[in-house]
DNA sequence: TTAATAATTGCAATCGATTGCTATAATTAT
DNA sequence: ATAATTATAGCAATCGATTGCAATTATTAA
């Protein structure tokens, strides 16, 4: 069913049709009815991709996420494609797969989706392969970064200054007097490698022993596991950070298990106060990354982005401590 | 850029340029490599919004979720829009909102983007106006509902029998001795409806005596604070199902709090088995739903009604127990 | 050497909308 | 009653692709 069909059957042509469809002036109000009347009698709903092609308009908006599954990142697609709905856009929501190839690959579909703006969420997209993709196929549209930063001119960014998050955290655990601090990562992100290097800044600062666990899985197992490794490494650790909340929620489980007091023998502190950390028993203390503020910053410059195809941001949040039963 | 700047520059027709694009035979090799070649040099993407007009095919499928942000939807929507991306298509990825007609809302947007199909993910959908909006204006397209059923011919279905899976804790916890069994809500979907039946029929069964919180919020806090209002009732209650997981988790740390023992005084069964519940302090037991079994049966019908526009399968997936530290 | 066949490529219509311009009918002014 | 003006509605081009059919050229057969 086109406008066509409904032309034919009101008695009209398509282009009275779409007058009306769009709210045109000049059309005689009976007509108006009838056609109305006509759409509703067959349901008929306008088709995006046409009406996308004369306009050269397609009021899609394309969010690619690193891992969907990510509560926080997810937290922010849905704030920002709520956001997007209210002004009338569609967003296309994608998992962006593992791979830098993959992740271009993505970029590319949207391109040819010829979404109006690109929303990227998740500090793995920092690479060259997505930089070149951007640059390539979405040089012409305003494209905003949650978490990272390229430096094209028409990319905005938004970050938290992780680097500076993690420096609170030491500062905070050896103003309480702890001084063997660990810090256990899980994987190699952009994102992860500022904390670490938050980490060694102010360890070194302070004079410290460094205690790094580099690598363990994205969970509570892995983190029990990690935790696991650094005490049987660094047998008189009296502090953990940890790079993500989940790991600490497991790496407290297992000194509870093994007879450790937390936080009287070891303090923990876990990263970006995520529902994990405010259930967990005890509740785990955490870097709060605002990644709520955030994503807010990223829709308000998105909006800002889509009216003038020219606004670029630079935004950075400071993150902030957020103390509770394992500090 | 459009294909007819690429005919221009490599001096053939844009129909050359198309079949070169579409890799159709009959074009000589080396135009072939000269219009690649102008394609790749210029970093042009086809319009797949053009290409989805003459073709009459999108190859976008939609799915609608009622709550993005709940871990299960999130992991079903995932593994569907992986598997669409394998298969060449793409998702369109949204949160339906709250009420029924925002719901109703989204499907006719997604029909205006004429997608191919249409997953709806979530018991709440299970309304009047949505199927109204899915009878008007998808009535073409295959639609599949993972965790409800509409009585429209082209829908498939994919549900677990969570009427089943509560009568099953029900039953085990009086096989267990506990004979103050008690059920805490979250809230009125159709979905829990169906856990508070299958609880009221094993509970009548039994002639236990009915202890139902009919609702509390989603949250840990809500557990917790439903639990104490059920305990001020219900003093002598000795087990507990929550409706999911996360009340099960505030309603254990709760109980823990004001002295019970988990579970020599109170037992309690979550529902979904969820991450919370693995890693809850207890580990909370849990009614499993195999949400991942259900979307894994929500894809494989969406591919075959995507190449079989007639298909329609009505899939029932029978939940079991979880037995962890709280049983 | 000429006819027949095969290999390439282009023309023009089409998909489902939108819109500038023109044509016609209805009003109002003179 | 005629001219000028306004209100409506349609024609046809356009957006960026795809494709059946025709046209041209190259190749092979007779």
């Amino acid at each position: 069913m086109t406008i066509y069909d409904i032309a034919k059957e009101a008695g009209v042509s398509a282009s009275t049709v779409s007058r009306v469809l769009n709210n045109r002036p000049g059309i005689n109000k009976e007509t108006r009815d009838k056609v109305l009347q006509i759409i509703d009698e067959n349901n008929f709903s306008v088709s995006e991709a046409a009406r996308g092609l004369v306009n050269k308009n397609t009021n899609m908006v394309g969010i690619l996420v690193s891992d969907i599954r990510n509560q926080h990142h997810i937290e922010g697609a849905y704030m920002i494609s709520q956001h997007l709905i209210e002004h009338g856009y569609c967003s296309i929501l994608m998992n962006a797969g593992e791979s830098n190839e993959s992740k271009a690959q993505y970029v590319k579909i949207l391109a040819s989706r010829r979404v109006n703006a690109l929303v990227l969420i998740g500090s793995t997209f920092q690479c060259a392969e997505v930089e070149n993709a951007i640059a390539m196929f979405m040089s012409k549209i305003p494209v905003i970064f949650q978490n990272g930063y390229f430096d094209l001119p028409h990319v905005s960014s938004v970050v938290a200054d992780e680097l500076f998050g993690t420096m609170e955290a030491v500062s905070y655990l050896y103003s309480h007097g702890r001084r063997k601090i660990a810090f256990i990562n899980n994987n190699d992100t952009p994102s992860n490698n500022k904390k670490i290097k938050g980490y060694k800044i102010a360890i070194e600062e302070r004079n410290l022993p460094e205690y790094i666990i580099p690598s363990c899985a994205d969970s509570a197992e892995g983190g029990a596991e990690a935790t696991e490794r650094l005490l049987a490494e660094h047998p008189d650790t009296d502090a953990i950070i940890y790079s993500v909340d989940i790991l600490g929620v497991g790496g407290s489980r297992y000194l509870l298990d093994i007879g450790k007091k937390i936080p009287g023998d070891i303090a923990l502190i876990g990263t970006d106060n995520s529902p994990y950390s405010k259930i967990s028993n005890p509740r785990l203390s955490t870097i709060d990354n605002k990644l709520g503020e955030l994503s807010k910053n990223c829709y308000e410059i998105l909006m800002k982005a889509i009216k003038d195809r020219n606004y670029v941001e630079h935004k950075v949040v400071l993150p902030s401590l957020v103390l509770r039963e394992t500090t």
